[in-house]
DNA sequence: CTCTCGTCTGAATCAACAG
DNA sequence: CCTGTTGATTCAGACGAGA
């Protein structure tokens, strides 16, 4: 443990420390810390048993401490774990939280009451969410981080360049599309399964620090959990400051933590992924009036026409569907490109659909 | 103007009424609205001007109708307003509120304050926003829209199929990338400036009215501006009851919906989910010789098999009862669809029952 | 070694209806 | 109101087995 003063009180830096984290907040020194990360309890309310369509059970997040009585209860909760870590970061340092439709709400309307000031709210994007087994809802493909300095008019961290890199040479945007945490990167405890319900990726984490603090900066993390912000802090080169009320949690982090080598310089670069040609769907052409519902389409040989529909489907004699899908019936083929077979008639020419969809991609860069 | 007689008070269909949205809505008989699509002040609270970097002035919202005192104000005026709202809806309506990180924390929890569950939060991602120009921040490239019930456990309407059909056949998720509406979407006043400084765009109002709505439902929007809701109604063959206070965007979206057309009806019916589709008992596939007492079915897996039995239950090993009791029992499953789970042999060939059930709702229509 | 195929899983406020 | 029955519903990615 690395130790600093602070006003005559010491600091326990790179260590994680148990109890309750209002309580331990409210021990350390105020005006301490540069930067503030926090994945509180969801209060995610869930009723019964999920199933997936194969009848395979999901494995809810049902902990003990994800339960709250009451929206009150759990305000009061967000209130004063709020309030704890205000009085202890530094005059211009900044908080991060990360929460779902559940609790966001309450959480950033209680930043604003405590003072802070909401600089932007963030989407991670999940690439690879859960679905939607009953087909009730939309697939809830993200969640919500909130970054606010402690007060209005504060000078907070922003590395602006360091994003624009990591965002090949453009402005880093408020929505990022990340992949959750599984496979490897996963933490498990002795039996094999998954340590902790709701671990966090890395590269969330890398991204959040690499924009909002610099190396020697102290991150706190009052919901340290299996230590993602500590793990990432290391690799980078921040001090950290861990708070978990759980033993179990807190044993596999210090493992995962002692696993962790700081980064070398060039390995900081990012594995950038590869990037396919985003896929657009024939009903975005409908729903942005490039194509009317009730248009007609003609396939690319003449011989077949299709109204199009309010929802994305094609409607020709005796059979609806998708483009694709209509196409194949109409040509007697088991399979058909509908974005090549069908065009639409504009002043007298026939143009293919796919010029549409060329459009949108480019719009999308 | 249509007007319907509901519980003896008159609903305005197809107008747009002056006057403050909370007094309007308190005249409205309650339990009239099937859905309401607010896009309320965001408070923006915004200090003085901002330049490109060109030295070009950002036309900035700093319309009278967003400046409120303080949060206390704006969550008196959200809770007024909601509150209104939510006394009009139908038991088994719903609300999209749509809001920046300015307000939506405030607003989601005054709907959840208010009784409103909420469904989803989505999240409009701009293809096209405006970048940051002082490069403090991230680019705003987001708006979040909550999606909510009136209460926990409504039957809220929601068109699964045809959400998946406008997104290429795969589930719809909860974010949404859609460009912002600019060129000749855009309305223009009589001097050909922007008519209205947040001008939504049809192409968002088309997914949440194909997606939570069905054709003749009542759509009301309390903050009605240049009227994009009520032109995507119009055109989608839903009525729509427009509150808005300022009669310059009153006059705007009169203009606007006398150009609207509505579409065919036919181009307007969307995928429907099997959920729709008549019941059939599996007992009439025996009655009417479809299948014969004694015949024997085989999972879809090919590991079990059972007899039919002339009531239409079948009979396994140690194991009788309804097509889905026996099928979930041989697997050891909570539940089973026993209509996908079971085939029959004919020819050779192994074919599941359900396309029996299919060749009895088509002679059913 | 590569490739395919089947299996497993992830912060989830996840049913409707008849009796 | 509650209870039991019917029956609708999944996407991306990691991983391991087997060819």
């Amino acid at each position: 443990m690395k130790n600093k003063v602070k006003g005559g009180q010491m600091l326990p830096l790179n260590s994680i420390l148990g109890g309750d984290c209002v309580e331990v907040m409210n021990s350390l020194p105020e005006n301490s810390v540069d930067l503030i990360f926090a994945d509180p309890p969801y209060n995610l309310q869930l009723r019964g048993d999920l199933h997936r369509p194969d009848n395979s059970k999901v494995d809810a997040v049902d902990d003990a401490w994800d339960q709250f009585a009451s929206f009150e209860t759990y305000d009061r909760f967000t209130r004063d774990w709020l309030k704890a870590a205000r009085r202890i970061l530094k005059p211009n340092g900044a908080i991060w939280v990360i929460g779902s439709y559940h609790n966001i709400f309450r959480v950033g309307a209680a930043l604003q009451n405590e003072g802070y000031w909401i600089l932007n709210d963030v989407v991670w994007r999940k690439s690879n969410p859960m679905p939607n087994f009953r087909g009730k809802r939309f697939t809830n493909a993200h969640e919500t981080m909130i970054w606010a300095s402690k007060s209005e008019g504060a000078k907070y961290t922003f590395n602006y360049e360091a994003l624009k890199s990591l965002n090949e040479g453009v402005q880093m945007r408020s929505d990022w599309v990340l992949p959750i945490c599984n496979g490897g990167e996963r933490e498990k405890d002795e039996n094999g399964d998954k340590a902790h319900p709701t671990q966090k990726p890395q590269s969330l984490l890398h991204r959040i620090l690499v924009g909002s603090t610099n190396p020697g900066d102290v991150v706190l993390d009052p919901f340290f959990g299996t230590g993602t912000t500590g793990a990432v802090a290391k690799m980078l080169g921040r001090d950290f400051i861990g708070i978990e009320r759980e033993e179990a949690y807190r044993k596999v982090a210090e493992k995962r933590l002692s696993r962790i080598r700081k980064f070398d310089r060039e390995t900081l670069e990012v594995s950038t992924s590869k990037r396919s040609e985003p896929r657009v769907p024939f009903g975005q052409l409908v729903e942005r009036g490039m194509l009317r519902p009730g248009e007609e389409l003609w396939s690319m040989n003449g011989r077949h026409k299709a109204k199009v529909r309010a929802d994305g489907t094609l409607i020709g004699d005796d059979i609806k569907g998708s483009i694709h899908q209509v196409g194949a019936a109409l040509e007697g083929a088991p399979s058909c490109n509908g974005w090549t077979y069908w065009c639409f008639k504009k002043d007298g020419q026939t143009i293919p659909i796919d010029l549409l969809r060329q459009q949108i991609r480019a719009e999308m860069i």
